[in-house]
RNA sequence: CGGGAUGUGGCGCAGCCUGGCAGCGCACCUGCUUUGGGAGCAGGGGGUCGGCGGUUCGAAUCCGCCCAUCCCGACCA
């Protein structure tokens, strides 16, 4: 294509809302325009981008034998209602209503429609099935933010495995995961596999592929001694012993005039991990106290896995006072038998504790947690922190901030059970195949991918994504042998099939090159009298900025290697 | 939903406090010069100042309500 006539609208300035680099450096690159908050428009570059990113997806599912569909987007209530999600889906689900009167729903994934689908499977030998789509899902995101990072309206490579027994979802699964490995790699991000925690979808195992970056949205815990993995909404560690302090026969009560954080009482002498957390919850409606050491931070994920709980939100301010008599800041689970009481594991065998004593501006101290609460229920449920020790090995763990790119989950049968799928087995038994479920955003990937290459003059895409793969700058386009030139390598390069830009834009080079780098095209040939004169042209990669000067006649054959080993790796 | 912030030509911003002709840079159009790293000069086009209401002789500016957008947290590919 010729730049002269494309729409590539680049900006010299990002709009002031964005933040994020890949968010910038696409909108400056003229790739992506945001609509409304949440929902972008793909220009040509972005959908070039986009169709790149979904074309490596696609080919790796098709070379684990997954078989590509096209679901509607759109679906009546009654078959979400099937599975129980149209009440439990919530906000997150758009809805609307047809001139009928009838409801719909917006797909945000697909479980039903492809289970729904699945009905017409009769027996096991027409198991396993691999089935996928790329789609556009929808979901009301309490937050859309960091461009296409966290949007409300996305193609999702969304695949779905059915099986007979635990075994085949296993392979299924490793299938997956193999899979998503490879396409990750051509993708050239570094993902990494790590334990999650399966949230909304339910099911038995879930990994999900993270990137790591500034701009993601989860803590991920490495190990670095053995290479444990995990989301820290499901990791652990182990815990260094504490020594306790002397106890008192029973919880003494002393004044804490205008002390409400676990700070303050730490200056007065009670360090945070000789402290009891009181946290006031409303689990699924109810009221309950969640304890943890005062060092600790809540994961209420963790909770929620724990205790099966859907609903985890933080009480009000007087239903607290209401049933405890106090505000927070001087809350305590001593003497409390009114509420169901959980307790983080860490706080076990703990003695010689400081805890709110239910009484504004008083607190509690030499507490015995096992003599003096009654604990209802003991849960692993702290968030864990940078440095501490691997659970199995010792080294310390560290917490970084990644980006999901990928998740994959064990569904089971919750699905193919509530839409009342079976298959006959070999011995004439009904059975209810049991299905996984995995997904990649097509467009959070792109913008992974642009979040993790990019410099000070913009994107750097990979070769296997480059919206164009090389970009021919005609330094002056009145020059009439420069454009011959041009023009005929232009030609030849895409006989042999390459992505070219002509950028015969009739300005000045150097507007062209900082575009052709904003734009992050791996090559450029710079054709131009001065090259001509020395009968060469000079090549400069975007990834290096190495500059090579090729002999005029062999460019052709220098950028189709070139393009062609760009094409190949990671491969 | 809780907390913080912002809305003025396509993009970036000033003006607002202290009410009085709506400005600057980039981009865009015309002409001349320039031409291998975001050119120079001259001329020009483009804005319901987020919306509605109020105060006032007069509102971008003061007051109220609403909307939108961004950032931090709870949720997800």
């Amino acid at each position: 294509m010729r730049w002269s006539s494309l729409f590539i609208p680049t900006l010299r300035d990002a709009p002031a809302e964005a933040e994020a680099a890949s968010h910038r450096l696409l909108v400056r690159g003229g790739f992506i325009r945001q609509l409304q908050s949440g929902h972008y428009s793909m220009l040509p570059l972005g959908w070039r981008v986009h169709q790149k990113v979904a074309e490596v997806v696609r080919q790796e599912m098709d070379a684990i034998g997954a078989q590509e569909f096209l679901l509607p987007a759109m679906h009546a209530a009654s078959v979400w209602q099937t599975s129980g999600r149209w009440t439990s889906m919530g906000d997150e689900m758009f809805r609307l209503t047809d001139r009928k009167g009838g409801e719909f729903a917006l797909g945000m994934t697909h479980e039903e429609v492809f289970a729904t689908l699945s009905l017409e499977l009769n027996s096991y030998r027409d198991l396993p099935q691999l089935w996928y789509q790329i789609q556009w899902k929808f979901r009301d995101e309490p937050r859309p933010k960091s461009g296409l990072l966290r949007v409300r309206e996305f193609a999702m490579k969304d695949s779905y495995s059915f099986d007979l027994d635990d075994e085949g979802l296993d392979r299924s699964f490793q299938l997956h995961h193999a899979a998503y490995l490879r396409i990750f790699r051509r993708l050239d991000l570094d993902a990494v596999p790590v334990e999650a925690s399966s949230g909304a979808m339910g099911g038995s195992a879930s990994i999900e592929f993270m990137v790591e970056s500034d701009a993601g949205e989860d803590d991920v815990a490495l190990c670095g001694g053995c290479g444990y993995a995990a989301n820290v909404e499901r990791a652990t560690a182990a815990l260094e012993m504490v020594e306790n302090r002397p106890s008192s026969d029973i919880p003494e009560s002393f004044p804490t005039p205008g002390i409400r954080t676990i700070n303050a009482l730490a200056e007065l002498g009670h360090p945070p991990i000789h402290q009891i957390k009181t946290l006031v919850y409303r689990i699924d409606g109810e009221l309950a106290l969640i304890l943890l050491r005062g060092d600790h931070p809540f994961l209420e994920q963790k909770f929620a896995d724990a205790t099966g709980a859907n609903e985890v939100v933080p009480a009000e301010a007087d239903e607290i006072r209401d049933a405890l008599g106090a505000s927070p800041g001087s809350l305590g689970a001593v003497g409390v038998d009114t509420l169901p009481i959980y307790a983080d594991e860490a706080l076990r065998g703990r003695s010689g504790m400081t805890t709110g004593a239910n009484e504004d501006d008083f607190h509690l101290q030499g507490v015995d947690v096992e003599r003096d609460v009654r604990v209802d229920t003991w849960v692993d449920v702290r968030g864990i922190l940078d440095g501490e020790a691997c659970a199995s090995c010792g080294e310390p763990l560290s917490v970084a901030r990644f980006i999901e790119a990928g998740h994959i989950f064990k569904l089971g049968r919750k699905y193919s059970e509530a839409m009342g799928v079976s298959v006959l087995d070999a011995e004439g038994v009904s059975r209810v195949p049991t299905m996984g479920s995995y997904g990649i955003g097509v467009g959070r990937a792109m913008a992974t991918v642009a979040e993790t290459h990019h410099d000070d003059n913009g994107l750097v895409w990979p070769m296997a994504i480059a919206p164009y793969e090389v970009v021919l700058t005609v330094a002056k386009v009145d020059h009439a042998e420069s454009m011959a030139v041009a023009e005929s390598l232009y030609e030849e390069l895409r006989g042999a099939g390459i992505d070219v830009l002509l950028d015969d834009r009739d300005g000045r080079a150097g507007v062209k090159f900082a575009d052709a780098e904003l734009v992050g095209i791996p090559l450029r040939v710079t054709i131009g009298s001065r090259g001509l004169e020395s009968e060469t042209l000079e090549v400069s990669s975007r990834k290096t900025g190495e500059q090579t000067n090729v002999p005029l006649k062999e460019v052709a054959a220098y950028v189709v290697n070139a393009v062609t080993a760009g094409r190949a790796a990671n491969r």
